[in-house]
DNA sequence: TCTGGGGTCCTAGGACCC
DNA sequence: TCTGGGGTCCTAGGACCC
C-alpha cells in the first residue's frame, strides 16, 4: 500500500498559520518577482481566481474581491514544511519527500496492523492539523499513481472529506469514474485533448485502453500510467525516489540588470544552489549549462547559453563558480537588458563509481582536481554550517552583491520562524 | 511606467562524421 | 550526372508538474 499525503494550497495555507485574521478570507501567494499567482486558498478558488496567471492582468479581480496577497516568503514555507514532514513521518515506515509539500509513503512493516485505512489517514489528517495547522489531504493506493488519484479524491471529490482509499474495485472505478482524465498524474492538457479525441474522458476511461497499443501509438510513460491505474505497480519505490538526472537554478531579476558584476554574482549563487543541491543526492557534474537572457517578451529577444565541461567530474560549488568565471566573456554582452540568468547540472554521475585521475595534480590547475578530499572536507563544512544558521550564511565572495537584482517581493509577511524580531506575540 | 515562475525530463531535428 | 545511409552528439523547445 502506498500513500500519498500533500497540503491543501500548501503556500496559502502557510501563510495562514500565524496570521488569523486572514484565515476567513480569500488569500492567493504570488511567484517570484511577484509575477504570477501560484497558490489559491479554496476560499478565493470558490470567487474564480485562476492559478498562474500574471498578477498584474488579475489585481483587479483580486481588488474586487478583497483578496488578501502575499509574496512567496519560503524561509517560512520551508520551516512549515519540515514541521509537517517530521508529522507524517510518524505514521509510516518509508516516506519519501517528493516537493515542499507532498510526500509517499510506504508500509513495509504495518502488515495487518492497520485494519482501517480510512481511520489511519484521519489519524494523519488530525495530528497534522494539531501539531502544525495544516490542512491535508490523505490517498491511499495499491500503486503510486492510484494513491496519487486517492489524493485527488480527497481533496477534490465531494463525500470524501480529505481522506481516499482505493483498495478495491468498487472505490477504484468510482474514483476513477468521476476523475477527468487530465486529472491523472503525468497526463497534461496536451495529451488529454489527444485522449479526448479517441472518446477517452475519464480517468476510468484511460484505464480501459490497452497498455501495450497505448504506449506504441504514444509512449511508454502513458503505457505505465494506465498499468499503474489498473493496480499494476510500475513505478517502484526506487524510481519514484530516483536521483535526479538534471539540476537546474534559475531565476528572473527583481530589475533588470546590465553589468557584468551582477550578473556574475546572481549566477555565482546559482552554483551554489546547484551545488548543494548534487551533493545531497551524491552526484557529481560532469556538464554546467550556463545561460543568461533578456525577457521573452521583450521584442529583441537575446539568450547565449554555454556548456562548460569538466576534465572531472565535481560536486565543488568553487569549482562551478569558476567556470561561471571562465565562460562569462562569452556570454555578456554589453547593452542588453538582462531578465533572467541561471545555470544547470547537464550530465550527472554518481560520486560513488568516481572515475579517477589518469594524471593527477601536476598537470593540471583546475580547483576540482587539486586536493580533492581537502575540498570535499571544505564542502562537508560549508554544508554543515548553512544548514544549521541558514542558507546563505556561507557565501562565496562572487554572489556578495546581490541587491541589484534582487526579487520583488512586495507583499512578503514577516519571518515568523526565521527572524527573532518577527516572531509571533501573544498579548494577554 | 511597467509588469509575464521555476524545475525536470524527453524528443525532434540539425550538425557533423564516416 | 545524379543519387545515396546511418550513427553520435548537441540544442531548442515542448510537455508536464507544482
Amino acid at each position: 500500500m502506498y500513500a500519498l499525503v500533500d497540503a491543501v494550497s500548501f503556500y496559502a495555507s502557510a501563510e495562514k498559520i500565524f496570521d488569523p485574521s486572514i484565515r476567513q478570507r480569500p488569500v492567493v501567494v504570488l511567484t517570484n518577482n511577484d509575477g504570477c499567482i501560484c497558490a489559491v486558498c479554496p476560499i478565493a478558488r470558490r470567487l474564480g481566481i485562476p492559478k498562474f496567471k500574471p498578477y498584474f492582468q488579475i489585481k483587479w479581480l483580486l481588488e474586487k474581491h478583497n483578496v488578501v496577497v502575499r509574496s512567496s516568503n519560503y524561509a517560512l514555507y520551508a520551516d512549515v514544511s519540515d514541521k509537517m514532514m517530521n508529522v507524517i513521518a510518524r505514521y509510516c515506515d518509508n516516506q519519501y519527500i517528493y516537493s515542499i509539500d507532498e510526500s509517499f509513503l510506504q508500509f513495509n512493516h504495518y502488515q495487518g496492523l492497520i485494519k482501517n485505512w480510512h481511520h489511519y489517514g484521519h489519524q494523519i489528517r488530525t495530528a497534522v492539523w494539531k501539531e502544525t495547522r495544516l490542512p491535508v489531504g490523505v490517498g491511499f493506493g495499491t500503486t503510486p499513481t492510484l494513491a496519487k488519484a486517492a489524493n485527488h479524491a480527497a481533496k477534490k471529490l465531494s463525500g470524501f472529506n480529505g481522506v481516499a482509499v482505493v483498495d478495491n474495485e468498487l472505490t477504484r472505478k468510482e474514483i476513477l469514474l468521476r476523475m477527468a482524465v487530465t486529472d491523472v498524474w503525468g497526463i497534461g492538457s496536451r495529451l488529454g485533448k489527444k485522449l479526448n479525441v479517441l472518446g477517452v474522458r475519464s480517468a476510468w476511461d484511460l484505464a480501459q485502453l490497452n497498455a501495450k497499443q497505448a504506449g506504441k501509438q504514444f509512449s511508454v510513460v502513458l503505457a505505465r500510467t494506465i498499468n499503474e491505474l489498473n493496480g499494476v505497480t510500475c513505478l517502484d519505490w526506487n524510481e519514484v525516489k530516483a536521483a535526479k538526472k538534471e539540476i537546474f537554478s534559475t531565476r528572473s531579476f527583481g530589475q533588470r540588470i546590465f553589468d557584468i558584476n551582477s550578473l556574475k554574482s546572481a549566477l555565482t549563487s546559482h552554483c551554489a544552489v546547484v551545488g548543494r543541491k548534487a551533493r545531497q543526492q551524491s552526484s557529481l557534474i560532469k556538464k554546467l549549462l550556463i545561460f543568461a537572457a533578456s525577457s521573452p517578451h521583450d521584442n529583441n529577444y537575446y539568450k547565449r547559453s554555454l556548456v562548460y565541461e569538466f576534465p572531472i567530474a565535481t560536486d565543488n560549488t568553487l569549482a562551478l563558480a569558476d567556470a561561471v568565471q571562465s565562460v562569462l566573456p562569452s556570454i555578456f554582452q554589453a547593452g542588453i537588458s538582462y531578465y533572467r540568468c541561471g545555470v544547470g547540472a547537464l550530465e550527472l554521475t554518481s560520486a560513488q563509481y568516481q572515475q579517477g585521475e589518469l594524471f593527477p595534480v601536476s598537470l593540471n590547475k583546475n580547483r576540482n582536481q587539486s586536493s580533492n578530499s581537502n575540498n570535499s572536507a571544505l564542502m562537508q563544512c560549508y554544508d554543515r554550517i548553512n544548514q544549521k544558521y541558514g542558507h546563505g550564511t556561507l557565501q562565496l565572495a562572487g554572489e556578495t552583491q546581490q541587491n541589484k537584482w534582487q526579487m520583488r517581493r512586495a507583499f512578503l509577511s514577516p519571518s515568523y520562524t526565521s527572524n527573532w524580531q518577527e516572531i509571533p506575540m501573544i498579548k494577554c
